[in-house]
DNA sequence: TGCACCATGTAATTTGTTACATGATTCG
DNA sequence: CGAATCATGTAACAAATTACATGGTGCA
């Protein structure tokens, strides 16, 4: 039941509606936390019964009526209190390290096809979070940002998504290399940064 | 439903009773799946039931007898076919990134302790993937390993496995020197290294 | 006219977690 | 004598996924 605190620090940026939210858990907070619409309504609504959020309602004219939402005093020390608590051990699932586990029984072709998309992901996701950090830092230096802006948390777990993204790429990068040397062999390979 | 697919690939590197398993996914596995002793346990008489995998027993004189499990034909059949569908995105959850987002909410001590702590599991792994790596490839370079080597798929993903807690090591000490900056500032800050 | 976006849910099913259960062996 | 390791599960509960449901706006 963790999903809860995820959710109290997606709203310390600003009052959030649950559309909203869908968006933040697919940007930012997908590099640490992965939930569903589904999850995020209902765990809105949880979270409200138990005083930990408050919504209000914000009638739009052409669009429908929306629900805002905001960490209430009793939110914000709950989640003091899950940060004192310990950590569960980070948790990761990923299809294509199991496919790459199975690397020596399976098609080489089809990893490396794998593999190449998940290195265009990787791509579009560092430019992504490259862009994100700059807006995030405005004119400052990262350096200046980071000793002296207000709201660093965001920028320091976007910058972890950044490198994790680039671990990606050059993993994928690698392991395609390596596929097709053992394979194919003499090919002229095509360029992995072409596509 | 693709624990299976991360069971049948563990598998494959040789007979393994639901134990042994257990240490698999504490290990190398842990890279990229997490599971629970009682899921291995009811996934492979799901597997065995549906044919992918096939067990034997083997009675110890010291120790209860236990049944080791090898991959089938069907089973092979089974990892081809969910290597060549399209993979899910990976997922990540981490509960203390979840905490740093909240950093400029939550107490600041608090939080460079739990980086501290994440930091140094982070050490010890890269000791461990270290050492597995060098195992795995015995006297010859890593260059000539992957070139020729008969399994190369654990290999790879533990590789991958070290990138990430390299990652994380660098992450958490970058933070805690910037939360320490920020909040102690002046103060002689005891070496991260030294835990 | 069809698709994507905004906006929010319910219901059924599948997964995953936690607690409980058993019992011998080996090491300190 | 107590703790860790080997070895395998069942049962109850919590969480996550999938499918279904609704309906207006704006764009090509």
């Amino acid at each position: 039941m963790a999903l809860r605190h995820a959710v109290l620090a997606a709203l310390l940026d600003g009052e959030l509606s649950g559309y909203q939210l869908t968006k933040a858990f697919d940007l930012g907070m997908a590099n640490f936390w992965h939930a569903q619409p589904q999850q995020l309504y209902a765990e809105l609504n949880r979270l409200e019964k138990d005083g930990f959020i408050a919504g209000r309602d914000v009638v739009q004219e052409t669009r429908p009526t929306k629900r805002l939402f905001h960490v209430t005093e009793a939110g914000l020390a709950e989640l003091e209190r899950f940060t004192a608590a310990s950590a569960k051990p980070s948790f990761i699932r990923d299809d294509l390290l199991v496919k790459v586990q199975a690397a020596d029984h399976v098609d080489t072709a089809t990893l490396i096809a794998q593999l190449a998309e998940r290195a265009a992901v990787a791509r579009a996701r560092i430019d992504l979070f490259t862009d994100l950090l700059r807006t995030m830092r405005g004119e400052r230096t990262e350096e200046d940002f980071l000793r002296h802006g207000a709201r660093i948390g965001p920028y320091l777990t976007c910058a972890r998504g950044l490198a994790f993204e680039e671990g990606n790429r050059d993993w994928c990068e690698q392991a395609i290399g390596i596929l097709r040397v053992r394979s194919g062999a003499g090919l002229p390979a095509a360029d992995p940064q072409s596509g």
